[in-house]
DNA sequence: CTGGGTCAAGGTTCAAG
DNA sequence: CTTGAACCTTGACCCAG
């Protein structure tokens, strides 16, 4: 019954762009992080990330960063930590963990390839599972039986 | 039907308005304010939580918690929580949403100053979304997909 | 450190108006 | 058609082992 939660985002998303805040409005934070990655929506399946190298980076080599921000190998967004077996946020990890533990099925509305980042990440729960899957997330241990 | 802009950045209604700028809201940037129960406005809990818990004991608390009750910004009706960064209620939040997400623009057929109260607020769409941003519901996050 | 729980807030649905 | 009560999902935070 889980299944048909899914709703075609076609008409409803128009282009956003009058964004007037009231004379009042504070700085309110934005719960989320309203950051735009800028990126365009990647058509091509981004990189597989093998759980077996991964870590080939020599820190310090960066241009600009050193901090050990790691991000999620599903999203993109960053990254909590390891999470069933790869690093994720933890958008990612607690999706896995509900689809995993209630053992859902989902169900594409398109062709089963949607693009997955930060901010698409929402629109397509078939495809999301499947790329947590593909990244290599595992579901042992999470409790429920399911091998 | 189309007008265009829909805010206006004059106080229409006449000093009616109690004054009642966005609440406080903590300290900005807050990503998540977990609203600190403590004095004033305990954390109420919205009328729809189901946890599978049964946490009858709440004795320590006092009885009389009819004052925990708040009211929308926008119409004075029962707030369900925080929504779009003001305390409103369910019939404005979903109004908000809809007329962010499908982009709407509404006419008002009197001189948009139409009073926006638990009876009323159907009356006018314009006056009622006017008076959504002025008290400072923000559009941030609306939508399925914002680019 | 990671798996698991919590729950505010955003989401959707759909009977009723 | 629009409204809004009811319900479902998400993910930041917290905690336990």
């Amino acid at each position: 019954m889980v299944v048909g939660a899914w709703r075609d985002p076609q008409d409803d998303v128009p282009g956003t762009q009058p964004s007037q805040p009231p004379p009042g409005q504070g700085p309110a934070g934005a719960p989320h992080t309203p950051q735009t990655p800028g990126q365009g929506v990647p058509s091509t399946t981004p990189a597989q990330s093998n759980p077996s190298s991964q870590s080939t980076q020599s820190q310090g080599d960066k241009q600009q960063q050193q901090q050990q921000h790691i991000e999620c190998v599903v999203c993109g967004d960053k990254s909590s930590g390891k999470h069933y077996g790869q690093f994720t946020c933890e958008g990612c990890k607690s999706f896995f963990k509900r689809s995993v533990r209630r053992n859902l099925s989902y169900t594409c509305r398109a062709n089963r390839n949607c693009p997955i980042d930060q901010h698409h990440r929402n629109q397509c729960q078939y495809c999301r599972l499947k790329k947590c899957l593909k990244v290599g997330m595992r579901r042992e241990g999470i409790g429920i039986s399911f091998v």
